[in-house]
RNA sequence: GGCGACGUAGCCAAGUGGUUAAGGCGGGGGUCUGCAAAACCCCUAUUCGGCGGUUCGAUUCCGCCCGUCGCCUCCA
């Protein structure tokens, strides 16, 4: 397949370096609650390696969290609760959402708190061969020593000295330099270190926890396009200084960014939708769908305009599946195997989500199409329910009906009611059952085999 | 200011140097139904931001312009 990098900006052919790709995606910060930004990144990421698992690859996935972090210290001290409380709850809570999702679970979770011996070896041997410095009781990167700096994001040390911000009180040789360990100030939670009691920065976790878990040269290394700059920028640095191997990571997969009118939505702006939010109104299909409609690079758009038309296209995925040729089969049978393989050439271009749902929506409509000619359509919805699963990660499920027993005690004497007015052509009476009925939220559907019920909207 | 991305039907969104420019939503028509609803089927861009250039031919390649957005500071 071929895949798009980052650093080089070409889209190539993707072949691991041996038999397991390993994957490094950076995952959350855990102080507040996911939101459907995140959720678009990790279900890109998701299917990223879901497809290299269907072509047969052994997938090494490693995400980390990152629970030790300004964010994180500043919030705990405002919710009077510990940097650790407050982590492992919404790492619970990122867990529950994830799974909520369907997104795959990663094969290592490490959290920065937790890798502080390594994050001490990487410092001390970047501090060794003078890629690091102390400056009183911080460590800071040298970055005029790492000459393809600014590679990944496309700039020069020249152009981002102009804008660099200068910090108070902060000795270091280069503004850019960024720090590896800070020092504790009072109350904060701190490690011990050759150069005093303190906490990692922010971009040596990710470089330690990818060369413990995957080794110094990765396949893909992965995140939103905002970490480009200067996170991913510096995690190169650091880790092509530590371990001399280069690549760091072979290819760089960037995702585009969600935008809830018309801004990019982000903790800054507080113009935040979290995962729970959308699970409350759309379906995890409907998210998914929306988020893989659109090619991951771009930008992704979230309204309840676009998240109701996803909700419509993936009911009629499910609807499909459950299309029978009326009357029995007439032999013929609808093979998949184009639609399979059309599917499969779009994923092989750099991952073409959209390109491979409107195959999936073109199996749709042949298998309704067919079915209603009398063909047997099993292969074809076998095929659809494979590559929308096992691929995309839909679900596509009918709705648990999640009604108690009495209530469809209740509800069923109502319809049967309703069926015998029909029947007796009383079709006042039996509107005015309808009504009531559509009333409690129930919606009835008529057909010649008699009429079936279900609460909400029907599919 | 520097770097980068993008502008395709009412909306979202793929795609290609040249037979009919995917798919979804919405809209219109039809089938089904006692009537509905739901569902399904059919239709829905002579045209791809604007102006030039390259070419036999460009929406697709190049240049300029206009517009939107991202990164350059914490962010998936």
């Amino acid at each position: 397949m071929k895949l798009s990098d980052t650093l080089t900006g070409e889209k190539r052919d993707f072949v691991p370096l041996d038999g397991t790709v390993r994957m490094y995606v950076c995952g959350i910060t855990p102080y507040a609650s996911a939101h459907v930004g995140h959720a678009m990144s990790y279900i890109v990421f998701d299917v990223l390696h879901r497809y290299l698992e269907f072509k047969g690859y052994e997938v090494r996935y490693v995400q980390n969290f990152t629970d030790i972090e300004d964010k994180l210290i500043a919030r705990a001290a405002a919710e009077s609760t510990t940097v650790e409380e407050l982590a492992e709850r919404h790492i619970a809570e990122y867990f529950e959402d994830m799974a909520a999702l369907n997104v795959l679970d990663a094969d290592v979770y490490p959290r920065a708190t937790q890798e502080i011996p390594k994050i001490l070896e990487v410092i001390s041997v970047l501090i060794e061969k003078g890629f690091a410095y102390p400056s009183s009781g911080d460590v800071y990167f040298r970055v005029r020593k790492s000459p393809a700096y600014g590679k990944l994001s496309h700039r020069s040390l020249d152009a981002m000295r102009a804008g660099a911000r200068v910090e108070p009180g902060v000795e270091k040789e280069h503004p850019m330099d960024f720090a590896l360990w800070k020092a504790a100030k009072p109350g904060e939670p701190s490690w011990d270190s050759p150069w005093g009691p303190g906490r990692p920065g922010w971009h040596i976790e990710c470089s330690a926890m990818a060369l413990r878990y995957l080794g110094d040269s990765i396949d893909i290394h992965g995140g939103g396009q905002d970490l480009v700059f200067p996170h991913h920028e510096n995690e190169i640095a650091q880790s092509e200084a530590f371990s001399g191997a280069e690549p760091f990571a072979r290819f760089w997969v960037h995702n585009g960014l969600l935008h809830l009118d018309a801004e990019k939505m982000s903790k800054s702006l507080g113009n935040l939708v979290t995962i729970r939010d959308a699970l409350a109104k759309y379906s995890s299909d409907a998210i998914r769908v929306s988020v893989l409609n659109a090619h991951y690079r771009g930008p992704g758009y979230y309204s309840d305009e676009a998240l109701a038309g996803a909700e419509r296209a993936a009911a009629r995925l499910r609807q499909a599946v459950s299309v029978r040729a009326p009357g029995g089969v007439s032999g013929e049978r609808l093979d998949p195997s184009a639609h399979r393989e059309r599917f499969i050439a779009a994923m092989d271009d750099d991952l073409n989500t959209p390109q491979a749902l409107a195959v999936l929506f073109d199996l749709a409509r042949d298998m309704n199409r067919d079915a209603e000619a009398g063909r047997d359509v099993a292969d074809a919805r076998s095929t659809l329910l494979e590559l929308g699963r096992e691929v995309l990660g839909l679900r596509i499920e009918e709705r648990e009906a999640a009604v108690d027993d009495e209530l469809a005690a209740r509800v069923q004497t109502l319809v049967d009611r309703r069926s015998e007015l029909r029947a007796a052509k009383r079709f006042a009476e039996a509107d005015a059952a309808r009504d009531k009925l559509s009333a409690l939220g129930v919606t009835l559907t008529d057909s010649t085999e008699g009429t079936t019920w279900a609460l909400g909207s029907p599919s």
